[in-house]
Parts: structure tokens; C-alpha cells; sequence
DNA sequence: CTTGGAATGTCAACAAGGCTGACTTAAACT
DNA sequence: AGTTTAAGTCAGCCTTGTTGACATTCCAAG
């Protein structure tokens, strides 16, 4: 249990170690991923469906530019896909009360059912893994991931971590 | 420390500490995807290439229907994709000797001098992550991301750790 | 030896979801 | 008044996934 070099035990940072990890993140990503984009295909609707309603869920009366810089994506992109959300009557615009040339988002009563459907089934898949891996685990597996995010990303998430406990 | 109705403490399952983990792991992956993809946007290659040359280069000689089954993708897609790196000199296909249909696909040294500007990008945030983690937060990490795969996807990524190590 | 099935490859067409660039409208700020 | 900002829109492009149809080659079973 001691590294020559250091008296640390470093092997977990080899190469071999990291290459695993990477496999590890490729392969789970796709099961995370797996449970609402079968809901999905039965729609007209993807995975950027998906994550918009997740996040308008999230934070409710959040702005377009906010929601934009969550996603990391152009507006033009997003915007393709809140169209159709809103024409669908799944999320609803509001022309804000302060800064009238932004508009907030919230989700319709059936928004928040899609919304319940796909977390639901990505909640179930989460879940079992955390019970299989057990509390110690999964604080490993989150301060991890905290680690490998991009430091305006690990803002974002932390903002979004405190406001909802 | 005690939960009332199992006697176990089980907080770690609450639906927030699920949605927790869901966001961690939506903004990890940008972060995981990030410092590759920056390097294949100056060539005319994105993340499928990437794949195909990862996982050619971690198994020489892999048919490409195993190839298929790893990635999880049609033929059709895996074929525009190899197709280019093959024209491009980075992958070479071997008609097979036992079975002639069959071809074996091997990097040759420039796709082994990609593979390896893109797995040392993507290999030094993680080892950054895992350093900042540190080893116990990374056997956890691994625990978690293995469970949360399909029992397929995870019977290829034992086998490949397996054959790695 | 022939035939059926498996592995591979290829062509065409399509869709989702990214991107850039250019431009408009309305509101707010200076 | 002029500039900046938020949002939306149009057009066009790229990557990467999909289906369906079809050809080729080869192995193996009848």
C-alpha cells in the first residue's frame, strides 16, 4: 500500500486507471441517457426536449439567456426546440415584469407531466445504481463528477445544488 | 444517522439527491466531451471518430461488427465514419484469415498518434478530477457508473477492463 | 454441390440537433 | 439620441444518428 516515488499510494491515477474511468463514463452515459430517450422516440421530440424541460422544471422563471448558458448551446438551437415546446403547450413564455424584453419560462400542467415521465424513468435507473453502490459510493461518484466539470459549469451546478435543498 | 421507518439511513435516495446526481453527471459529461472534441473541431473529425479510433487502438484487430456492438450504433454510421479515417490513412482494415468477411481493423501510426493527442487531453482532466477526489471518491465513482449501465453494456466494459489490466 | 444465412459494404433518403451569419424588434441603459 | 441587450427568425451548413434496399462474399449445413 506505498508508492516508491511519493509513499503515496498513487496507482489509481495510472493510465490504465484513467482509461477505465473514461470507458466507465462512455458506457454509463448511455444508460443514463437510455430511459427518456425511449420515452422520447415515441414523440416528436429528443434529448434537447428533454433537458430544456428539465431545466425550465428546475428553475422556473428562468430567462432564455440563463437557460441558454445552462445548456451550452446557441439560441438558435434552443430556440428550434422551445418553439415547438411552446406550440405544443408544454412550457409557457412570460413577458418579465421588470425587464419587459426578457421572458421568463415555466412549465404547463402537462409540461410538468412530460417533465414527471422522463424523470421519473432516469430517477429509477439513478436510483438503483446508488442502492447498489451504496451512500459511500455515491459520494465518491459525485465529487468526481463536481471535479471533471468545466469551473463555469461547476458554478452553475453548485448554484442550482443550493437553491433546490 | 438513523431512518425512521427502514432504519437505515437512506437520505441518499431522496428524489433531490437523485436530481443532484442526474445534473452532475449532464454537466460532468460537457467537461468529459470538452478538450477532445476542441481538438477534432480543427480537423474535419467529431466525437464518432474519436470513439472508433479509442476503441480500435484499446482492441487491434476487432471486427467491425464488435466494433458496432461497442459503440451501439448502426452499421451504416459506423461505415461513414471508418470509411474517412481509412481514406485518411488513420485506420487500416484487414480482410480476416480465418474468416474472409470479416475485417480487422488496426490504427496505424498517424491514428495512433491522434488517439494519443486525444486520450491525454481527455485523460489529463480526468486524472486532475481523480487527483482532487482522490482514491476512495474514485472507487465509488466507478462503483456507481457501472451500476447505472445496461447489463450488455456492461458485460463489453468488464470485458475490455479485464483484457487491460 | 447447392443453398441459406452471416458479415460486410454501399446507396439513398431522412431527421435531430448542433453550428454560423445576418437581420429585426423592442426595451433598457447611458 | 444612440448604443447595448434580450429575444426571435431565416437561411444554410455539418455531424451523426436512423431505415430500407440491395450486392457481394464466404461459410456451413443439407
Amino acid at each position: 500500500m506505498s508508492d516508491p516515488s511519493t509513499g503515496e499510494n498513487l496507482l489509481y491515477l495510472t493510465d490504465e486507471q484513467l482509461r477505465q474511468g473514461i470507458e466507465a463514463m462512455f458506457f454509463a452515459y448511455r444508460g443514463f441517457t437510455a430511459d427518456p430517450d425511449r420515452i422520447l422516440a415515441d414523440m416528436a421530440y429528443g434529448r434537447a426536449h428533454h433537458r430544456a424541460v428539465h431545466f425550465i422544471n428546475r428553475a422556473p422563471g428562468t430567462t432564455v439567456n440563463n437557460l441558454l448558458a445552462i445548456l451550452g448551446v446557441t439560441k438558435q438551437s434552443l430556440n428550434r426546440v422551445l418553439r415547438t415546446l411552446i406550440e405544443d403547450g408544454l412550457v409557457e413564455s412570460r413577458v418579465g415584469n421588470a425587464d419587459k424584453r426578457e421572458r421568463h419560462l415555466y412549465l404547463t400542467d402537462d409540461g410538468r407531466a412530460l417533465e414527471q415521465r422522463l424523470s421519473d424513468a432516469q430517477r429509477a435507473r439513478m436510483r438503483a445504481a446508488y442502492r447498489a453502490a451504496g451512500p459511500q459510493a455515491v459520494a465518491g461518484f459525485r465529487q468526481v463528477l463536481e471535479a471533471m466539470m468545466d469551473p463555469d459549469m461547476r458554478r452553475r451546478y453548485l448554484a442550482l445544488k443550493e437553491s433546490g435543498s
